[in-house]
DNA sequence: TACACGTGGAG
DNA sequence: TCTCCAAGTGT
């Protein structure tokens, strides 16, 4: 079958079946940009609430370049990945030092902080309609499945192998931009990593895995090993605020805050067992120890509403609560 | 280049 | 409970 015929056969059925997701409504780049970077490693129900909330608070380029940082990563906590609200922050920002305008080809947005091969080809076509081909997880399983790949998700050869494909598909295509999340979304919600539900599919009898077995490919990749991590906090509240520091530059989350880590051979006394909370960061799993300190003087306190919590400063803050 | 970087949902 | 892994990027 031509690359015509399955691109039209994609795009009838993304018209369809495509969701109604809040960055498919208005589309501008400015918006899709924002989707874009926060689905970044990340599922569509976890952005969905994010997006809201940061569109209301940073609905142009404009406010997003004159906001704080702690503000903007205040918006993003919760969602992961940090470094991206930063990239995205300071992207901003060179934008409107430089005028103000968006790019308007991908090569543009390539040039921008957090702005990578995927994502500046999912901007360029969903906002611009430029006819170049997105490779992301999706698209890759897509391709391993449909030409039948002995490859591994991780492995270059099947990167190349899929944006080859996904080349030719979205040349074909009159709306390149919903050729490229058809494929995202065929690959989200029909032929995910543990589900093949070829009745539904629009590349059935094309793809060569029809009748055989979709779920073998791509190739098992092999997973890094666990880290496991003990910590102590030291937690302190008063008057409505909790003491808290700011994680350093080069530590897993980076510009948010939590209670302070108690260092090695510190002295417990006076400082009272809270609890114990686990927490995954990356391939790291933590297990933080609590103590609570009765007698701070409240020096440094932070109203906690204020600033960008980390997923475990949140947690051990929790224990706080229930105390 | 391999690795670091978060979080939560699914099975 | 446990493993996998989701619309990747930067170093």
């Amino acid at each position: 079958m031509d690359s015509a015929t399955l691109s039209a056969r994609l795009l009838a059925w993304y018209a369809r079946r495509r969701r109604d997701l809040p960055w498919r409504r208005d589309v501008n780049p400015y918006r899709v940009w924002i989707s874009e970077v926060m689905l970044q490693q990340t599922r569509v129900e976890a952005v969905r609430p994010f997006y809201e909330r940061w569109l209301a608070r940073f609905p142009d380029v404009a406010a997003l370049a004159v906001a704080e940082e702690e503000e903007v990563l205040r918006y993003w906590a919760g969602l992961g990945y940090y470094r991206r609200a930063r990239m995205l922050h300071a992207a901003a920002r060179r934008v409107v030092a430089a005028g103000g305008e968006l790019p308007r080809s991908r090569a543009g947005w390539r040039e921008l902080p957090g702005v990578g091969e995927y994502t500046s080809a999912a901007i360029a076509s969903i906002a611009f309609g430029e006819a170049v081909p997105v490779v992301d997880g999706n698209v890759k399983r897509l391709a391993a499945r449909f030409l039948a790949l002995e490859l591994a998700a991780d492995d270059r050869a099947l990167h190349r192998k899929a944006e080859e494909w996904a080349g030719q598909l979205v040349v074909a295509a009159p709306a390149p931009g919903d050729l490229n999340q058809a494929l995202m979304e065929l690959g989200a919600t029909v032929c995910t990593p543990r589900a093949a539900d070829c009745e539904h599919c629009p590349l059935v009898g094309a793809c060569a895995s029809t009748g055989g077995d979709p779920l073998a490919r791509p190739l098992p990749t092999r997973r890094p090993r666990w880290r496991e991590v003990r910590l102590e906090h030291r937690l302190a509240r008063r008057d409505g605020r909790v003491l808290l520091v700011q994680c350093r530059e080069s530590g897993w989350t980076p510009g948010l805050w939590e209670p302070p880590r108690l260092a090695v051979g510190e002295d417990r006394s006076g400082l009272i067992p809270l609890g114990t909370v686990r927490h995954v960061i990356s391939r790291h799993r933590i297990e933080a120890t609590a103590f609570l300190d009765p007698g701070w003087d409240g020096s440094g306190g932070v109203d906690p509403e204020r600033v960008p919590l980390s997923g475990l400063g949140r947690k051990l803050l929790g224990l706080l609560d229930r105390a």
